[in-house]
RNA sequence: GGUCACAUAGCUCAGUUGGUAGAGCACUGCGUUCACAUCGCAGUUGUCACAGGUUCGAGUCCUGUUGUGACCACCA
């Protein structure tokens, strides 16, 4: 609905805000100018929903892309949606199962046609959402990560890696998730204290009748030892070093070690060491050359042929049980003590990770790492605020190998074939690799492709460029927006996606991605709670939308942003939002009511009033410009409801009541005009329905988003302090009244003051009232 | 164990180079006068966590303590 009167009261229900599907074809780049200001969107996950962090994210990108746009920038916000690899294809399998289908009976090819049905639907359940928030995206350029151009670029990406020697494939301990079944990375754990019991085994000495006692949480990988090892200064120890051990129920004996890294202190001092299931005992080994015997499956099973047979095949936990009740009947197991442990979860399916001995692909990081930690210390990325530059530099200095490789079918395919002899091809097509193998004297029939898909994270880390055309030679995008400016993200995705961007894009861009890192904050509950689905108190931002409008939950988001705490959000917030923009519609009604124009020009201003309102909004546009440059939404939203409250509506407002000639009203509309400017960002919906009604900008064609910038006016400050000491006259004036009413000395002689005043403002004593 | 935050009115939080403590909500009183009761006008509310120090002067700077939270590492 299209209003041309401001005839009723604010309600967002009753408005459709078609301005914004009006304007939606300019919200794209134009590719002319000097400035460009460009600006990634994070990709969501395909399966999600909108949350309110994503509001608040999307927020904050809005606002700055907004503003840039009308100060005249060419703008472009990229976005796009994320394949998401394991979250996806976990989210489609349950879909799957509640529907009755059991996704182990489809084929893979078929699995994935029903991710990519699932694909279609949900990434427009988002995209609905974000333009119901109002976000103006660039929607034309919208890219996927598993679309066409991406799938060459993660390709690409991937050989040229691999050619230059920073990808390659290893035996090496990784994250095994026993549910999913496909290795981790490190990052995709989580640790929880857990009450967990400490098994005190014997393990006698070689010819002798002596023993050694370990202390273990995890008896059951004792097959997998392959040495006891104790410190080297250990007094208690000393002698056993050199010695063997024999493992219990197994005839397979062991060395006794002697290694600095083993703690005194902690359980017996002698640690049994596995090296093929824990990640110091695998240090351990490599350090002493020791046999590295696996002893789990990738289920989850306990097998090996070490393994006794009573034991042998059994789920870890029904092994360990049996296991322990063994060696307690027969005294091997000593004593039992109740510990609280962190144990290793995978993110996704909250099952028990195991390190395993697997064969993987890794990403050299550390050697990626270098440049990457240098363009953060010398300040051409800088993040905003500051401190979290030390959580990056805490990480990307202790670096580990990445591992990329995801035993999982949604992903991209990694582009490498196997001969039969081990031999290892990685090219960008199959023509490519059968050309290879030919010459190396290979079968094409005996080769063998790569079926394991690559991290979600390794196609996320292309984001800033592969979006923009890389690798196309021609692409002009990448040419004119990349490095993008800034960068607008939580901190939970620092390491995950910010570091491999900027570690990406310096190796195949020899540029940074973008200037700035603003992080902003996590949105908790009115308790400070975090809102989760299991604790029922999340609050989703669409039902807000509804209730109170898009413009009352960004302001609310963008007035709670204070950089360093995070957000505790309560609904309250919104409604005092609300009313607050209520009041901006208001302000316009009674503009339109006094028949004031809009689109006058503003010169030779005689009145001390107008004057005024003008530095005040010259002071205004200043500080909220300040302020957006420097990332404090939380100010500039202060700044925009001090500017309209206090200045325009409580004085200048009420001052027109009796003072509305021609210049009065003039300068009304453009300061009113020049407001809505400015409040647009925060505020795009209402702000746009007023300047098309009010006649600020054509009807129909919603050019709000390319408003010109009006400069700021070389305004004197001589007036502003004349009325500034009437504005407080007329508050002290109303105060002496409410406390000791009309009939007291004090109040006369204020009154008697303000009726006295010089000039112009004497007719304004009206408005004591 | 390491690192980083935070602690200001009943509640949520500002306080940007050290100079008489602020806003909104809540609460109290008044008010429907040419926008606005989704409102206006006016008012009440503080050992700035604690203890020291620097300074003419500290919410602000320094040291320590307590409490809360986050992240990383370890966990035999």
């Amino acid at each position: 609905m299209s209003v041309k009167s401001l005839d009723k009261i604010y309600n967002p229900k009753d408005f459709e805000h078609d301005g914004y599907r009006k304007a939606a074809h300019l919200f794209g780049p134009t590719g002319t100018g000097e400035n460009y200001f460009s600006l990634l969107m994070p990709p969501p996950n395909v399966t999600g929903s909108l949350h309110l962090g994503h509001a608040l994210t999307y927020t904050i990108q809005d606002i700055l892309v907004r503003f840039h746009r009308i100060a005249g920038f060419d703008t472009i916000w990229q976005p796009g949606t994320d394949h998401a690899g394991i979250a996806t294809q976990m989210v489609v399998a349950r879909d799957l199962e509640s529907a009755g289908i059991d996704p182990k009976s489809l084929s893979q090819d078929e699995f994935i046609d029903k991710i990519w049905e699932w694909k279609d639907k949900s990434g427009n359940n988002i995209l609905d959402q974000q333009k119901a928030l109002g976000c103006s995206a660039a929607w034309d350029y919208s890219r996927f990560t598993m679309d066409n151009g991406f799938c060459e670029s993660v390709i690409e990406a991937f050989v040229t890696l691999y050619k230059s020697g920073l990808i390659f494939r290893d035996k090496r301990l990784v994250n095994w998730d026993t549910k999913l079944k496909t290795a981790i990375s490190d990052l995709e754990i989580q640790n929880k204290e857990e009450k967990g019991t400490l098994w005190y085994i014997k393990y006698r000495i070689v010819d002798s009748s002596d023993f050694v006692t370990i202390a273990t949480t995890r008896p059951e990988t004792m097959f997998g030892d392959t040495a006891i090892a104790v410190h080297p200064d250990d007094e208690r120890y000393k002698s056993l070093i050199g010695k063997m051990a024999i493992i219990p129920y197994s005839d397979r004996s062991i060395p006794i070690i002697a290694d600095d890294y083993i703690d005194m202190e902690k359980g017996t001092g002698c640690l049994k060491v596995t090296p093929a299931h824990d990640p110091n005992d695998f240090a351990i080994g490599k350090r002493h050359d020791l046999e590295m015997i696996s002893v789990i499956d990738m289920d989850g099973h306990l097998v090996s042929a070490y393994v006794p047979d009573l034991l042998r095949g059994l789920y870890l936990k029904k092994a360990r049980k049996i296991l322990v009740e063994k060696l307690t009947e027969d005294g091997t197991l000593t004593k039992e003590e109740e510990i609280t442990h962190s144990v290793p979860y995978g993110d996704r399916s909250g099952t028990v990770v195991e390190p395993l001995l697997t064969e993987q692909w890794f990403v050299d990081a550390k050697a990626m790492a270098e440049e990457a930690i240098r363009v953060v210390e010398d300040n051409e990325i800088r993040f905003f605020p500051d401190k979290w530059k030390n959580t990056y530099f805490d990480w990307m200095r202790h670096i580990e190998p990445w591992c990329i490789s995801r035993q999982i079918i949604w992903g991209h395919r990694i582009p490498a074939w196997y001969g039969p002899n081990g031999e290892i091809i990685v090219e960008k097509t199959e023509e490519e690799a059968f050309l290879v193998a030919e010459k190396l004297g290979i079968q094409i029939k005996q080769l063998r492709r790569e079926t394991d898909v690559l991290d979600t994270w390794f196609s996320s880390g292309l984001w800033p460029f592969a979006t923009f055309g890389w690798p196309k030679e021609n692409s002009e995008l990448l040419k004119r927006y990349y490095p993008t400016t800034t960068l607008v993200s939580g901190f939970d995705i620092i390491f995950f996606w910010i570091a491999r961007m900027i570690m990406m894009s310096l190796f195949f861009m020899k540029k940074i991605p973008f200037k700035d890192i603003y992080i902003h904050a996590l949105v908790r509950d009115e308790k400070g709670q975090k809102m989760s689905k299991s604790k029922g108190n999340v609050i989703n931002p669409m039902d807000l939308i509804d209730e109170f409008g898009a413009d009352a939950l960004r302001f609310t988001l963008a007035f709670l942003s204070v950089p360093g705490r995070d957000i505790k959000f309560g609904r309250d917030h919104v409604k005092i939002s609300r009313n607050f923009i209520t009041k901006i519609w208001n302000a316009g009604r009674f503009l339109q009511s006094k028949g004031v124009l809009f689109t006058g020009s503003v010169s030779n201003i005689n009145s001390k009033l107008n004057h005024w309102i003008l530095v005040k909004l010259k002071n205004f546009k200043i500080e909220i410009n300040k302020n957006i440059a420097e990332y404090r939404f939380d100010y500039a939203t202060r700044n925009i409801q001090y500017f309209l409250r206090e200045m325009f509506c409580d004085f200048f407002i009420e001052a027109m009541k009796f003072q509305d000639d021609d210049e009065t009203k003039t300068v009304a509309g453009f300061v009113f005009a020049e407001f809505l400017r400015s409040a647009n960002p925060f505020i795009p919906f209402v702000t746009e329905q007023l300047a098309e009604t009010l006649g600020i900008i054509e009807d129909g064609s919603l050019v709000m988003a390319r408003a010109k910038q009006i400069e700021p006016m070389n305004l004197s400050d001589d007036f502003e302090k004349e009325v500034d000491d009437f504005v407080e006259l007329v508050h002290e004036i109303r105060s002496e009244k409410q406390l000791l009413g009309e009939n007291n000395e004090k109040y006369n002689a204020l009154m008697q003051k303000i009726q006295s005043w010089p000039g112009e403002l004497r007719n304004l004593a009206q408005i004591v009232r």
